[in-house]
DNA sequence: TCCATATATTTCATATATGAAATACATACA
DNA sequence: TGTATGTATTTCATATATGAAATATATGGA
């Protein structure tokens, strides 16, 4: 039996109590937290031996996946989901640990530009196997087929979620 | 265009210089955190007015979907997803606000029962309406079976995610 | 040029969350 | 009974995240 059943449980009793509550928007919204809540976990314990965080690793990872290994503060929030004054102490972190490097941009003096090091770099190659493995095994319950319906599913959650 | 095309670029460069990072579960793991960032940041926003944040409300609502409206903070911390230590400073808050009342177990003396009060009863009813409409706004674009196939994939996932 | 307004980033005070240790009680069983 | 072990909760130091204000630069007219 799935740890799951008890928050159906409580979602029916709620759903008694108000009947306008819109059961199904709230089965997705509180699956979405377990599920992050426990990727994020999972992620902090494995990473933990490198000395980072999972929302340190997002960072390296969005600089990882740019041609340049070079993205400005902005443009990693908005890559990273998270707010702007995090990435300056997320940046800051990161750099004193020699894994990114700041500079200031000469194209607009208002920006600056983070990318990866060379110690950076070889850190993601060292993880990289044990993300690697904890990414199949997470996902191990899914067919392809399953799991590329969930990507559409989501996505489709997202853009709606982002139309304000 | 959707605001999660630079992941899927930035995905694709990680893929190439990773041959064998998944891309699929890394997508997954993506979008989950960005809805759930935004539902988080989204509820934030609504319950501001009742000044109580996110956490607070789902602490509130777990006990609301609890026949007596009453749980130990054992059972909430599972129930919210919570760290325990983390529920204690949840408590206060809401017992301080005076939406919750917290006793002393006499079955179990090393329990606390935790239950929602009048005021917090009334609070809830407060701002229900803004809460279904933020729900069925946020699933707006998805029809009745997508919806259902969502959740029938993410408990799939989660199911996984918690077999250790 | 000067000014108004907009953008990019950081600072800082405060809010929120965590792990590990501490406390208190329960349970099993020698 | 006494003691070992396990469970429930809290405390506390620390880590992490946020909003709002501050700083610096850019941009587009008047």
């Amino acid at each position: 039996m799935s740890s799951f059943a008890p928050t159906e449980r409580r979602l029916a009793v709620t759903c008694r109590r108000q009947p306008a509550f819109p059961r199904e928007p709230a089965v997705l919204v509180r699956l979405i937290k377990h599920i992050y809540k426990r990727v994020h976990d999972d992620a902090n314990a494995l990473l933990k031996p490198w000395g980072i965080s999972h929302p340190e690793y997002n960072i390296l990872m969005m600089l990882y996946g740019t041609e340049d290994y070079t993205l400005h503060p902005s443009q990693l929030a908005e890559a990273a989901g998270e707010k702007s004054a995090n990435i300056t102490r997320l940046a800051d972190s990161l750099c004193d640990k020699g894994l990114i490097e700041r500079t200031a941009s000469d194209e607009d003096r208002r920006k600056v530009s983070l990318s990866l090091s060379k110690a950076g770099l070889a850190m993601i190659d060292d993880f990289m196997p044990g993300i690697c493995a904890l990414l199949e095994r997470q996902t191990a319950g899914l067919e392809p087929a399953e799991t590329a319906q969930l990507e559409r599913l989501l996505k489709k959650f997202l853009d709606q979620l982002e139309r304000d």
